[in-house]
DNA sequence: TTTCTTATTTAGAATTAGTCTAAATCCACT
DNA sequence: AGTGGATTTAGACTAATTCTAAATAAGAAA
């Protein structure tokens, strides 16, 4: 089964720096953080800066090949997947996974109402045992 | 209408320190950072620090007295609410509202199923217009 | 009381994640 | 080759938070 990733339009300034960060956010499952990015990137880019990591990673964000989650703990994980989706955390071993829940239309409506703001998105964490976790 | 707080129980050390941080959490209706309730706490107590903000409040955390609210943008902050509950957050004017989505029973459980981890808890974060800026 | 013990507070150093700056480099176009 | 604008680089900087080690407070025992 193919990954129907963004197609890169030739029109955005894709360097070599940010394509090679593409890939790294690309070619791996997990979501890494800006600097498990760095040290990916420098085995293809040996000069490759920390700054020009959070220029590409906003660059690439702002383009909407990437999407950034940010928890309170810790540093930002970037994902490859750019379509709404909601996170689940394992309070035992940290892992994070995507999942998508389909009432999202409904509890964006729901929470508008309630809270009385106009909605835009929302976004929805759980945190609980991961599968392998809960067996321990 | 009284504001039914979480009753403080002798048995826990609550140091004037400590005290003087839960009265700020509990008199403000925002939802202040260490850092503003380090600025409140100094009016009563000219010689607390940083370092002492920073431990009381996860001595806080701890005995239930306050919660943390993290989002990834900029410092957390604290909630005299302790139970479950939601934020709203408004993306043009940065206020942060509680509301109770009373489906958030049923959400965790559907949030178990799709992620298949052991549900825990649930938090919803609504991103959208706050009711004075939903006019401008 | 005096003394011992343990927890808490304090000030400041250290750490972490991320941004900023200014000089160097790159690239497209004349 | 020469110019201009965008990008990259290295390192300084900032903000939030944690750590450290010495000073203080507070309770139990003598």
């Amino acid at each position: 089964m193919a990954k129907p990733f963004k197609e890169v339009r030739t029109e955005e300034k894709l360097t070599r720096q940010r394509e090679a960060i593409l890939r790294v956010i690309r070619e791996r499952e997990d979501h890494p953080t800006a600097n498990d990015i760095f040290q990916a990137a420098l085995v293809r880019l040996p000069t490759i800066s920390y700054a020009t990591v959070y220029n590409s990673l906003r660059f690439l964000k702002e383009a909407g090949l990437v999407s950034e989650i940010k928890f309170g703990d810790s540093a930002s994980r970037y994902d490859r997947e750019t379509c709404r989706h909601d996170h689940a955390i394992c309070n035992h071993c940290g892992k994070l996974v995507d999942f998508d829940l389909p009432e999202a239309a409904e509890l964006l409506k729901a929470a508008g109402r309630k809270s009385r703001f106009k909605p835009e998105s929302v976004h929805l964490t759980l945190r609980g045992l991961c599968p392998e976790c809960r067996k321990a």
